[in-house]
DNA sequence: ACACGGATACTA
DNA sequence: AGTATCCGTGTC
C-alpha cells in the first residue's frame, strides 16, 4: 500500500505520480492512467477553493482520506486528500486501466469493451461499485481499498503528459491534467480538451 | 446536440 | 423560497 506521506505533498506532484500506481478497490484493480489536480491555491474550479465545508472537509481529516461525491446528480466521483503545506487539495480519479475484477466491472457497467469500463471519473466509480458511503474512507490502511506501486523496471515507468482539465469552466487553463502517454484507456485523449471546457472535434 | 438529475452556494 | 452552477454519461 502507499503510505500516508505520499498525499502530504502539493497536488499536482501526488496527482503527476498517481500515474502508474494501480488503485485497488475489493477484489477489482486498475492501473490509474488519468488524473487531475484541484488546488486550494489558485484554482476556482477546486471545491476546496470554492467551498466552506470542503475546506473545513480538509482541515479535519488526514491525507490519504477518500472524497467522493455526486456531480450531475447522477455520477459519483472519487478524489483522494492531499495536504501539501500551504498547498492541500484533492486529486481526482479519471481513468484505470483496469487489471482485476474485470468480469465485475463489466457486470456492474453493463458494457463488454474493456476499454469503456474506466475510461472516466464516473465510469470508474460505477465500475469499482464505489458511492457515498465511501465518502472519508481512509485510503491508508488495510489492503482492501487504496493504493498500490506496480514495480517498473529503470526507465520503463509509465510516462507522463500534461494537459488542461475536463470540462470546467474556472481556472480552465492550468495544465493540471496528467495522463499516461499513448494510453487507450483515457477518457479523452491528450491535446483534445479546449480551454472552454469543451471537447473539439 | 441534448436529456438526465441532486447537492451546494448564493440571493432574497 | 428560488436560482445558477457544477470535476459526466449515454443516446440521439
Amino acid at each position: 500500500m502507499i503510505e500516508r506521506s505520499f498525499f502530504e505533498r502539493d497536488p499536482l506532484t501526488c496527482a503527476r505520480e498517481l500515474i502508474g500506481c494501480e488503485l485497488v478497490w475489493l477484489g477489482c484493480a486498475g492501473v490509474i492512467v488519468e488524473t487531475e489536480a484541484y488546488s486550494a491555491v489558485d484554482d476556482e474550479a477546486s471545491h476546496i477553493f470554492m467551498r466552506p465545508s470542503i475546506r473545513k472537509f480538509a482541515e479535519i481529516h488526514d491525507p490519504g482520506t477518500a472524497y467522493v461525491y455526486l456531480n450531475y446528480g447522477v455520477h459519483w466521483l472519487l478524489n483522494v486528500l492531499v495536504k501539501g503545506g500551504r498547498e492541500d487539495g484533492f486529486v481526482l480519479f479519471r481513468a484505470l486501466e483496469p487489471t482485476k475484477g474485470i468480469e465485475k466491472m463489466m457486470e456492474r457497467r453493463g458494457v463488454t469493451k474493456i476499454a469503456h469500463l474506466c475510461s472516466g471519473p464516473g465510469k470508474l466509480t460505477q465500475a469499482l461499485g464505489v458511492d457515498g458511503r465511501d465518502n472519508l474512507r481512509d485510503l491508508c490502511v488495510g489492503g482492501r481499498r487504496g493504493f498500490r506501486q506496480l514495480a517498473t523496471e529503470p526507465g520503463r515507468a509509465a510516462e507522463v503528459v500534461a494537459d488542461l482539465r475536463v470540462g470546467i469552466t474556472r481556472s480552465a487553463h492550468h495544465p493540471w491534467r496528467f495522463l499516461a502517454r499513448d494510453s487507450s484507456f483515457v477518457s479523452v485523449g491528450h491535446g483534445k480538451v479546449r480551454a472552454s471546457g469543451k471537447r473539439s472535434g
